[in-house]
DNA sequence: GGACACATGTAACGGGTTACATGATTTC
DNA sequence: GAAATCATGTAACCCGTTACATGTGTCC
């Protein structure tokens, strides 16, 4: 597998990858885009209306004018040249994976402020998990009765989703666990019970490493 | 909770509120940042050289050069106003978590490449996990036997670092099954048994939201 | 015919990354 | 004394974000 980087960011070939799946206009990708990936490849929508542009200049996509109703929109297609390109970005390692989290560097220097700013910004934690579990279950519940719009690409969507599903069902769980615990803190500084505070990481430490 | 956003960007609040522990070296500051916040919010390290010129510039921290052995270093402190900041930005509400995985929108444009590619991506992937499982659980199974290098953050850092390892687990747990799935796969287009394909997620989707 | 959502961008700005550079200290 | 590692940056670049701008269908 080539190390070598690509020469295009992974957000052009993101769409370039929804391009190879059939022909779509600038807006229909950006929200197919919000839609599929949004867990996986966050981007602000108003970004991808450039990235259609970029992979015509390339060569990797045509783009062509389609009559909608009584006006044209552009639609763009894959083209061969963009059909390679994808394969070999699919040669191409993967760059490490990147979580960031406001909440949780908050609760890293919540000892400067109160237990109910610390609940708080646990809620906050906590309800966007459980958002973004009802968000991906909501696309993919359906599947499960055969209602599918790409059907040869069940497989690997299915994949996805399942890790996105469980990610965010594991990360509620400790948020409810937090949650919990710090409801019983005094202050947000050195708790009274040492045991209890250390109970999480024992538990998560205990079944070593997987 | 105030939705007004703060003056600085949250690294720089990272490594105030690492300043609010007690008096760095940039160096130090940059060790640091990396040792606890890699993993939740993670910054190139030649990127925090900068942070704490920001700071004082801000009247956030003041410098001051201290004699190491023969050579003076400087030596970043917080300062009242710092800590003001500081409580100020913790009432602000969170930015939503964000999650990017180049390994996963792989997998969803796998149907482009082959299986054996897919499944170098899957294990890159688990190997990742892993990987961050061992780096925390490193760091923090000395705190069970109480050796910890600040007590009074044990309870702050020991919930963050549950959180981390647990993630890094399912993340594992996820591959581990995925590729499991893959191996019986023989092309990475449509699969002959569709059951299979849809068992992770059937299974995810099965005890509810969380 | 006004309001609202849909559809499609553009301009400016900035945080962050990669790549490079260099003196000091320790190790063999 | 050479090599490697520690310690400390700088410069250039770019991807991406926020904020705005505008036409066009549709609903009441």
């Amino acid at each position: 597998m080539s190390r070598s980087h690509p020469e295009l960011p992974t957000t052009s070939y993101a769409i370039l990858g929804l391009l190879a799946i059939k022909p779509w206009s600038t807006y229909e990708l950006a929200k197919q885009m919000q839609r599929d990936l949004r867990f996986v490849w966050p981007r602000a929508e108003s970004n991808l209306y450039a990235e259609p542009k970029k992979l015509v200049a390339h060569g990797f996509a045509s783009a062509s004018s389609e009559p909608r109703g009584k006006r044209r929109r552009t639609v763009y297609s894959i083209t061969p040249a963009g059909r390679r390109a994808l394969a070999a970005w699919l040669e191409t390692e993967a760059a490490e994976p990147r979580w960031e989290s406001e909440s949780i560097v908050k609760l890293l220097f919540a000892t400067h402020g109160s237990t109910e700013q610390l609940l708080e910004h646990l809620h906050h934690f906590r309800d966007h998990a459980t958002a973004r579990w009802k968000a991906v279950a909501a696309i993919f519940s359906p599947y499960l009765e055969g209602d599918e719009p790409f059907p040869d690409r069940t497989h690997v969507n299915a994949l996805a989703a399942s890790l996105v599903l469980d990610t965010a069902r594991v990360e509620a769980a400790w948020a409810d666990r937090a949650i919990g615990e710090v409801q019983k803190w005094h202050t947000t500084g050195a708790p009274q019970d040492r045991g209890s505070a250390l109970a999480a990481l024992e538990a998560a430490l205990a079944s070593g490493a997987p």
